[in-house]
DNA sequence: GCTTATTATGTCAAATCTGACATAAAATAA
DNA sequence: TTATTTTATGTCAGATTTGACATAATAAGC
């Protein structure tokens, strides 16, 4: 958040939290939830990149239209284990997948 | 495997499979499993680092020792949910997950 | 506008996971 | 050796996840 603008916010009593702060998460569940994020972008990108529909997707995957929409939306029913092997089916190595976590 | 022995294995008719052949595991079933074991492998370490029991551990994730011993046996039973979050609950941070992914 | 395609959201039964427990096996100490 | 500690393995009820479905919301084409 520009600095100025917290300034202002502060001055007229808000008190600026980040989302964690807000959800009450604390520090692990918050790298969770980024994390989550981090792989859902990624698997959105390479279905967008392999120029395929949510539910062409599902089908390469053995899912459906709606739990990719799930996935790409980092809901939080989807766990890790289903992203991850997700990545996988689409194309991403261990390798990719580090640098997908690192960034 | 050393080269020797497989020639020998090979001359008596022994077929050398890797685990994935002799399981059957399809490419990305075998990614699955090489990185359950490569963050069973990091998990324990870091239980190892702290010089605690898996006894000692599990209280420290809110888990038992008997799925901290499974998580670091590498037991299907485990998601990759479980051992993320065990891994940032030990300290574990994003920069050396992906570390740990990437070796 | 209207039609079609794509994505988002809610729900649920079946499948899967997990902490807890018992107990066996293995390691360590005494 | 025999205790004691630690780790491994099996089981299971309760909790969570997931593909599938319906349907709503949005975008794209015309």
């Amino acid at each position: 958040m520009e600095k100025k603008k917290r300034k202002r916010l502060d001055e007229k009593g808000w008190k600026v939290r980040s989302v964690s702060e807000f959800l009450g998460l604390s520090e692990d569940e918050e790298r969770v939830v980024e994390l989550r994020i981090a792989l859902s972008d990624a698997l959105k990108k390479q279905r967008l990149n392999a120029k395929l529909t949510q539910e062409g997707f599902a089908r390469m995957l053995n899912s459906s239209q709606s739990r990719v929409a799930k996935m790409e939306a980092g809901d939080p029913s989807v766990t890790f284990d289903l992203l991850i092997r997700s990545l996988f089916r689409a194309g991403i190595d261990r390798r990719k997948l580090s640098k997908i976590i690192a960034a």
